[in-house]
DNA sequence: ATGACGTAAGTCGTCCTACAACTTTGCCTA
DNA sequence: TAGGCAAAGTTGTAGGACGACTTACGTCAT
């Protein structure tokens, strides 16, 4: 069984210069063995339940099928069961097992052959540092099994620029809290971020907290979740942009420029991380 | 009915600084009126049959519907047709339907409510700048309005290089097209090309073609479609990049550093694209 | 006239069953 | 041994049905 590993070690990291830490996935293209999954029943009907209610059924078993691919539970490569085994296993029926997987195509995670079955992309351990999930730079440090930490340069209320306004829809005036942290990776820093927040919705104790921890944290409590982003990617150089004792002296930086929108639409947050070329890794998936 | 607009205008274009074409669409939000779509009784259908025979029936259905809403048929928040009429006016099932739908969802280019109907998203005609999105470079360039054009700069068979027959899969020191090209748009240069092409299983002929128009156009002519693409994205401050009269002189590029997968998983280019900061325009759409 | 409430119509979400299209496997035959 | 054929398994599409949710509208009481 171990032979394949078509593409395996594509993009590992052995052509890393020797700069610091390099935030990002660690690549382990495993077995292709034609089996699945192993025993458990029906366990995962009520495995729904717990974690995430929230959105359809289809959305809910994409969820959980997708965490469990994450997790190794299927090797890259492999077979994954058949809907219809899916949807046994979930106590659905076989359309929603199709939407989920719908989905998970679309993300890349999954590749569906017709009359063949259901196969875990080659680089589908990677896909977790792809830029078109929707998550908070510290939780992503995080999943990629470094330790996050933040340090607040600057955290004070403020009229709104009229560029700001336009982009989080204000009348003009309007009162922001003007975020600026550096972003680090096992100690070392890997980006620089301005966020720009409107307070009309918040109270001073969250806007103290909003300093702290992560801000989508404090979102949350106040039931705002973030659906979407639009975002616009630039190349920067720039020397005025970090601070600090490790400050980057080329100053390149990679811009997302991006404004969050809850699931009503409405932007919510503004923000601009600068990552420091060569420390942050950013992989794209780009699919049909 | 002519209320509502919720969120619109948030991403013009008025604050581009006047330099050169900014390869970008211009956004036109329209009205938001509850109702959907010319007459047109049931030609969609037939619709199908021309542009778009590949892949399932479901993606073709996605595929005509993204051209209808991209060619601005719909006007952005407004409402789509409901499935049902969709199903009737393409000649196929709900379900099929709802595939297309599911699909054009996971891109970002509509919102299905549950109860109300599926509304294109108010970002609708920006997506197609979408990084996610696999196409090439000119064709991208025509969608958005503007006239493409390339210039071969350098075009010869040579052995890979150990780092690219990584990336390729090929055994060390096999043969690869080098092809470097400037790309226009309007006649100003946006990009930088390098591709690599292993030359295995071209004969001199196609080749030849390589160089002139679209690459995949000729990769499609042999049955190697693109499926998938890895990307990483860079910031790149360099004198080394580009030539020619239009040669910026600041020397910032976005890197887009790619490998091209066929349907089979299995690589068949390697590029690096360097775009001109400033002349075009990313834009990400990150969902949840 | 105005506001609250309930109803009905419209739409998406899920389910069931059935069959077609495709892939893979393995057996059978020449 | 090589080729082809058949069968089983899997995904794709179809049609019908009902539940859940949203919206609009009409009714009724204030």
């Amino acid at each position: 069984m171990s032979t394949r590993t078509p593409t395996s070690g594509v993009f590992d990291t052995k052509t890393r210069p020797a700069t610091g830490p390099r935030v990002r996935n660690r690549v382990e293209v495993g077995d292709d063995a034609p089996v699945s999954i192993p025993d458990r029943s029906t366990a995962n009907r009520s495995a729904l339940n717990a974690p995430s209610k929230s959105g359809s059924l289809g959305r809910q078993v994409a969820r959980h099928l997708r965490s469990r691919i994450m997790q190794g539970e299927v090797s890259p490569g492999a077979r994954l069961p058949s809907e219809t085994e899916i949807a046994v296993d979930y106590g659905v029926s076989r359309v929603t097992v199709r939407t989920a997987i719908t989905l998970l195509e679309s993300q890349g995670l999954v590749d569906v052959r017709h009359g063949s079955g259901t196969f875990v992309s080659d680089f589908g351990t990677e896909i977790k540092t792809g830029i078109q999930e929707l998550r908070s730079i510290t939780e992503t440090i995080r999943e990629m099994g470094f330790t996050p930490s933040m340090e607040r340069h600057k955290g004070e209320t403020r009229a709104a620029s009229e560029h700001e306004s336009k982009r989080l829809d204000l009348m003009p005036g309007e009162q922001v809290l003007d975020l600026q942290r550096a972003v680090y990776a096992d100690g070392e820093v890997v980006a620089y971020s301005f966020d720009v927040i409107p307070t009309k919705t918040l109270d001073a104790q969250m806007l103290e907290r909003m300093g702290q921890g992560s801000v989508f944290e404090v979102f949350e409590t106040i039931g705002i979740t973030p659906a979407r982003a639009m975002a616009e990617l630039h190349a920067v150089s720039s020397q005025e942009i970090a601070w600090g004792p490790q400050k980057p002296e080329q100053g390149l930086f990679l811009l997302l420029d991006q404004v969050h929108f809850d699931k009503d639409g409405k932007p919510f947050m503004y923000s601009k991380s600068y990552f420091v070329e060569g420390r942050f890794q950013f992989v794209i998936l780009r699919t049909r």
